[in-house]
DNA sequence: GTGAAAGCGCTAACAA
DNA sequence: TTGTTAGCGCTTTCAC
């Protein structure tokens, strides 16, 4: 292994000054600079990692706390995941993956030992246990969602209040007065998980401020589940012609249930979905939906984090405001063969 | 933050005894044993990754090196990775998650800075430029997957080339002549990636063995793309009875297409699936399928680097055998309403 | 069965 | 602008 003692010898210079070169943390005359640097390249030299991160107190590894449980959507869950490997990369950092099932005591082991500098906690609930150990960590933190009280960490999240508020929107604006929210599945509700509950907070509000009729499901992920729910759905509210979708892997089903039940889309039901963009483009009628800013999410956490390690302050709650993109999946509740989309973005100002 | 000088200052003993209580390298009087865990337990004293890994020369993190491609399946990815953090956590181990996008450099850039111990690649090509990287590297290293040479190196797969058999066989044995293989998308083929191939290769040669029509064609993941596929496939192949899938995302899709062209399944169309289980059983009718389990090859990569890092072999490719499940969706080619599906299963002994 | 002490390879005062 | 040196917190030889 070729150690910093070998290149400072190979160019005829100290240790430190190779050190200096590396980090730039000190001026250095362009001329041992240069010498350095051949010699770094000649050697093959590559800094100790534990060996740095003990003389410096930075390990530069970051903490990913990813969950694995039921209910929760993959795709979503990996485009983070990348989005956070990348965007720490950017800044010089590595990602240590941790599964949610290690618990509180996971978070202490990573973080006590000096295994990492700071921490990204995915898929908070709003009384979760991570949270006070989080509070009394010696390092920074980010959460992706939040829990009940965020006082004192910080948190960043789309913002599912609006986001349902915005679904409920259009289709009122479309002129429907009945719609449906189908939602996660039920055990994502009873772990208390802050997205679903807030989508479903915006829905009931914005129902109530339209004045028009908004009733809410949980939704399992099997076939059966989804026509079952439909079909209940449509016996109950026979005026029911709008729809709002939080649960990605059922859409693919419910388009064909709709169509087995002989109802069109647009035509006779409106379909609103909070999804990936992509997944909303693959179905027919492509979707109009709220995307889930998964990428951004992800990069705004490590920058946050970043920024904290760095000693500044990082904002307590950053709710990123929904965008909503209208496609062919919701038409004019009277006008059964018209349909909005082209496509135009908007974004929710009220957030 | 808590050393070790403190709880042997605590405990009254010298550091070392701390640190021989602590890693059981020798023995220690059941006294001191335990006057030092009270110690620990008291000042909650956790060692310093860094100061561990350096002074032993094993930082305990394994690498995980994910591809974040296009065409890609992802769940499948997600349980890859869930397996190895669990399994290295059995271990001791922690993970360190790198996106294959770093590359070369990037396994070169973890290994020789001793932030890993060993590396687990995944989504490995025929003619993979990271393989000669981890022949030259001074750690041990598993590849899921395997290129066209694995002289030399530690390889877990499932058995392809028998699983794509495996179907023909059991197609052929409902009495089926004429079949197509439904693959992954032409990207995923042109990356030489081993699997698809050797999917293909499997099919072919057991459509050959059995005397039978077998046709591959790859599919893209948008819905408009099942659909041109399987209208085209039906043109060319009027008489087609089997279809084999290689593509986790369109099996829905692909159902959905089958209905809507008045194709039943399994009466008139029988369809194999090489896929997750749960995958399978959350379709309409149940798919039968070769299952791809990435639990255990999972695990079974993570243990194979343990038993490397203890300074043991571990063999050069290992595949596992392909194990099918007969569900609802296939059924006898001349019998249109007869369905083999009991569940049960069988391991192809042939691998 | 236990302790003392020498590193592991690097960073960052402190000196010059 | 550069060099000297004292750790960072642990493991492991060596000595008793």
């Amino acid at each position: 292994m070729v150690t910093i003692a070998d290149v400072a010898r190979h160019a005829g210079v100290a240790a430190s000054t190779v050190s200096y070169v590396l980090s730039g943390k000190r001026s250095i005359s362009s001329d041992t600079r240069e010498r350095v640097q051949r010699s770094v390249r000649a050697l093959g030299y590559r800094p100790n990692a534990s060996a740095r991160a003990l003389a410096s107190q930075r390990s530069n590894v970051l903490a990913l706390v990813i969950p694995l449980r039921t209910g929760m959507h993959v795709p979503v869950m990996m485009q983070f995941a990348a989005a956070v490997v990348t965007t720490a990369r950017r800044y010089d950092h590595d990602v240590l993956l941790l599964t949610a099932d290690e618990g509180p005591e996971g978070l202490q082991r990573v973080a006590q030992s000096s295994l990492v500098d700071a921490l990204v906690v995915m898929d908070v609930e709003l009384d979760d246990e991570r949270v006070p150990v989080l509070r009394e960590l010696p390092m920074p933190s980010v959460l992706i969602g939040y829990p009940a009280d965020s006082e004192g960490l910080t948190c960043i999240d789309l913002d599912f209040v609006a986001a349902g508020a915005r679904c409920v929107d259009h289709l009122a604006d479309l002129g429907h007065r009945s719609m449906a929210l189908l939602g996660t599945p039920s055990a994502v509700y009873e772990r208390q998980t802050g997205f679903a509950q807030r989508t479903l907070t915006g829905f009931a509000e914005a129902a109530g401020q339209r004045g028009v009729v908004g009733v809410e499901t949980p939704c399992e992920h099997t076939f059966a589940a989804v026509l079952g729910t439909v079909e209940r759905l449509l016996h109950d509210h026979p005026d029911l012609t709008g729809l709002v979708v939080q649960n990605e892997p059922i859409i693919g089903p419910l388009l064909d249930v709709l169509r087995r039940l002989g109802r069109r889309v647009p035509e006779d039901m409106s379909l609103v979905a909070i999804c990936a963009d992509d997944v909303a483009e693959r179905q027919v009628p492509q979707l109009s939906s709220v995307t889930i800013p998964a990428e951004r999410i992800g990069a705004l956490a490590v920058e946050s984090l970043i920024t904290k390690l760095s000693g500044a302050e990082a904002p307590e709650l950053t709710l990123l405001p929904p965008e909503f993109t209208a496609r062919g999946s919701s038409g004019r509740a009277d006008d059964s063969d018209t349909t909005t989309g082209q496509g135009e973005r908007t974004v929710d100002r009220r957030a």
